[in-house]
RNA sequence: GGCUCUGUAGCUCAGUUGGUAGAGCGAACGACUGAAAAUCGUUAGGUCACCGGAUCGAUGCCGGUCGGAGCCA
């Protein structure tokens, strides 16, 4: 087995993630080695939006350099699959210099698209379009039996009621005339072998601190941000605009939610991203996981390291 | 003080012409391969405010008690 030179630092919002990574990579560069952070986060990519994705200052990087963030303007689409284009080679160019990338989020499938060895079946516009349209007029149970017709196994696993997955599994038939099951593989396999780091704590205290969390963004200006943002096109943003906290933000700026029910709403959200974000992140056995509570969390995590990946600290 | 309305799942409410109840949201759990901070699925929650009466049988009818809302005084 080849030794690892991938870190990745994974869990739900607000579980610590990004102060890990940056104490990782301090440990390593104390250790004389090099170590550089690369975002995970599929709302980080978004210039402007600071307050409400947890997005660190310059300052609070602490020197140590950050890919991946402020990468996208805020109208620009984001997809998973154009993430995996672009992490990889970054991945790969820190690697040939001897830097240990480490990611960090909870973009659950932007790290499956990095660290799992996927690719993405194409997709067309044109395609989708009309697909969306069928939807519209047939529905997706109609849109399931067609599925079903050309590729049972992949129906079998797909909800009826699930449109958007309907639309995608069809576009994909359509598009390769291959099975869409086919381009599943039963185990996921890592593309490059990686550390995965993965922290969070009994839930009823993230809940709790998932609320101060919301609090605070508002308490710090989030509102202000988000009308900020109106300008540059947050609202027609298909990816940005769905930021939780965002559009609670903005429909508190029309006058629509009062504050309290904005920061409600939001935290209900953020909370329900966590439990899915769990839920998914519980099925990859490759995680080693830590109580972001315990005190000597980054002894824990540099032993694990000194134990998986030695010659990262450069023993 | 009088009159009217009202009390059903954590929340907002349906409902049963009397045979012990449902939805949406929330919660827990799960699925997930180009919008994933998306989309969808499963499950658990109720002495139907309390006490008494009539009835084979009450959440439903009758009486009372307590709580809430409105109107009048």
């Amino acid at each position: 087995m080849s030794a690892i030179n991938l870190v990745a630092v994974v869990g739900p919002t607000g579980s610590g993630k990004s102060e890990l990574g940056l104490q990782l990579a301090e440990k390593i560069i104390e250790r004389g080695g090099r170590a550089e952070i690369i975002n995970s986060d599929s709302m980080q990519f978004y210039r402007g939006m600071n307050i409400g994705t947890a997005k660190l200052s310059e300052d609070d990087r602490r020197g140590i350099k950050h890919h991946m963030i402020d990468v996208l303007d805020i109208r620009d689409e984001s997809t998973a699959a154009e993430y995996q284009q672009q992490v990889r080679p970054i991945i790969e160019e820190l690697q040939s210099q001897s830097i240990t990338p480490i990611l960090v989020g909870g973009s659950m499938l932007y790290i499956a698209a990095a660290l799992n060895t996927f690719e993405f079946p194409e997709r067309d516009a044109e395609l989708r379009q009309q697909l969306e349209v069928e939807l519209d007029t047939h529905g997706s149970h109609a849109m399931h039996r067609r599925i079903a017709a050309l590729d049972p196994i992949a129906a079998s696993r797909i909800d009826p009621e699930n449109s958007r997955r309907v639309v995608r599994a069809l576009e994909i038939l359509l598009l390769t005339g291959e099975p869409f099951s086919a381009a599943l593989p039963e185990e996921t396999e890592s593309w490059q072998p990686v550390l995965e780091i993965g922290l969070n704590s009994d839930r009823a205290h993230l809940v709790d601190r998932l609320a101060k969390r919301v609090e605070d963004m508002w308490s710090r200006g989030l509102v202000a941000e988000a009308e900020s943002l109106i300008g540059a096109g947050i609202r027609k943003g298909k990816t940005s605009s769905r930021a939780i906290g965002y559009a609670q933000a903005l429909a508190q700026v029309d006058g629509l939610i009062s504050e309290q029910e904005a920061i409600a709403q939001t935290t209900q959200l953020t909370q329900r991203y966590a439990r899915r974000q769990m839920s998914w992140f519980r099925r990859d056995e490759r995680i080693n996981w830590f109580d972001y509570q315990q005190p000597n969390l980054m002894e824990a995590v540099s032993q694990l390291v000194s134990d998986r990946a030695p010659h990262l600290f450069g023993e």
